[in-house]
DNA sequence: GCTTTTATTCTATTCCAGTAGAACGAATCC
DNA sequence: GGATTCGTTCTACTGGAATAGAATAAAAGC
């Protein structure tokens, strides 16, 4: 089960991940503070992550619960960055990161034993 | 320099990358065919990459010369999905792409090879 | 040099994500 | 039990990307 969700939805996927279950009305507080939403508009978003299953709400309350993980949400976006801009090949995505050398090598090290590990 | 570039755009990026510098002509054909594009819709959209300065006019012909290049874009686009789905670490976007097996023990071989060569 | 075709730009329309006001329903208070 | 507040939905507006029709400019043909 793989699907699009939209930058704003994401906002209320975020918090989902992060605080886990929380009502409606705790996710419209969040969103006010953090990026200025109104509750109406926390509400409709809610409404298209219910719509397309990321979410599932619970009662009483109108607890929301994330039905899609964010490693699922990850990998989806991924693949569709692989398949628009490396032509499909998740090989040529890591080429290219660490040619750009933005990893410490620290990080790299990390790498070189996910990769030992493999296989 | 690094350029925001959208879906439309890559199509016209898309085909300079791959056929090197072609005229507007050239460009609207391909488009038609592969993808539908009425002749002004194609001619719409190389202005914008003309005015973001993503490609460049020579004469004669109006021939389109890209000045981004494909690495630099993907480079982009990796780094906006970094951002948003990474919290801004690009080795776990590696990690995570390790994690789902979906390379063949050819291409991690070759990673293997990569990343012994990095430091 | 006027007509016809071809190449380019101007302007407008459509579509959709993002946002939110107003209406509605349910619980709470006095 | 009517007024008030709180939680939710309905509906609408906005802005920008995508698309393209009509108008204009340039080139080619005769």
């Amino acid at each position: 089960m793989s699907i699009k969700l939209f930058d704003s939805e994401l906002h209320i996927m975020e918090i989902l991940w992060k605080e886990g279950d929380t009502t409606a009305k705790r996710i419209a507080e969040i969103t006010k503070e953090k990026i200025g939403w109104s509750k109406t508009t926390t509400y409709t978003v809610i409404k298209k992550c219910l719509d397309k299953g990321a979410i599932e709400r619970r009662e009483p309350n109108f607890v929301c619960c994330a039905l899609v993980t964010r490693e699922q949400v990850q990998e989806h976006e991924t693949t569709e960055l692989i398949n628009k801009m490396y032509n499909g090949a998740p090989d040529r995505l890591i080429a290219s990161l660490l040619g750009q050398k933005k990893l410490t090598s620290e990080e790299i090290s990390r790498l070189k034993q996910l990769i030992e590990r493999l296989e």
